[in-house]
DNA sequence: CGTCTGACGCACG
DNA sequence: GCGTGCGCCAGAC
């Protein structure tokens, strides 16, 4: 039994990133998400910190994958500091034509954007 | 195997 | 609106 749930977890695990990466892919130009609301749309809405950690992983994933605009419930860009750079992430949205103040997202609540919805 | 550590979020004050 | 404490769960050591 030890083995079978093991490799079940196993490929669930994957199935857990592999859907945090798609979702992060669909997060239009410009616009900007957060980790809690990806982990509830893949139905595990306790998983925000795997969410942070799949984008951790991000760069060895074979595509890429939009992680500047995804950031905490705030707003705040909490992780600038894994982007190469600490002013890597900031740039980045900038350059989307999203304002940061305060490594906080501008008008935040208009921005963002929610997976759950869209992604039916 | 116990413990610590987070790119989180929520409750509470 | 901000700081603190706690629950969460996969990795690192």
């Amino acid at each position: 039994m030890a083995k079978i749930s093991w490799n079940r977890q196993k490929e669930e695990n994957k199935d857990f990133f592999s859907r945090v990466y798609e979702i992060a892919k669909l997060v239009p130009h410009g616009r900007v998400t957060s980790y809690g609301a990806i982990a509830r749309c893949i139905g595990s809405p306790q998983a925000a910190r795997m969410v942070g950690w799949a984008m951790n992983q991000a760069n060895s994933h074979p595509e890429f994958i939009p992680a500047h605009r995804v950031v905490n419930r705030t707003g705040l860009l909490s992780g600038k500091h894994h982007f190469g750079g600490p002013r890597v992430m900031q740039e980045l949205l900038e350059s989307e034509g999203v304002r940061i103040e305060d490594d906080r997202v501008v008008n935040f609540s208009s921005l963002f954007w929610d997976p759950s919805p869209e992604l039916i």
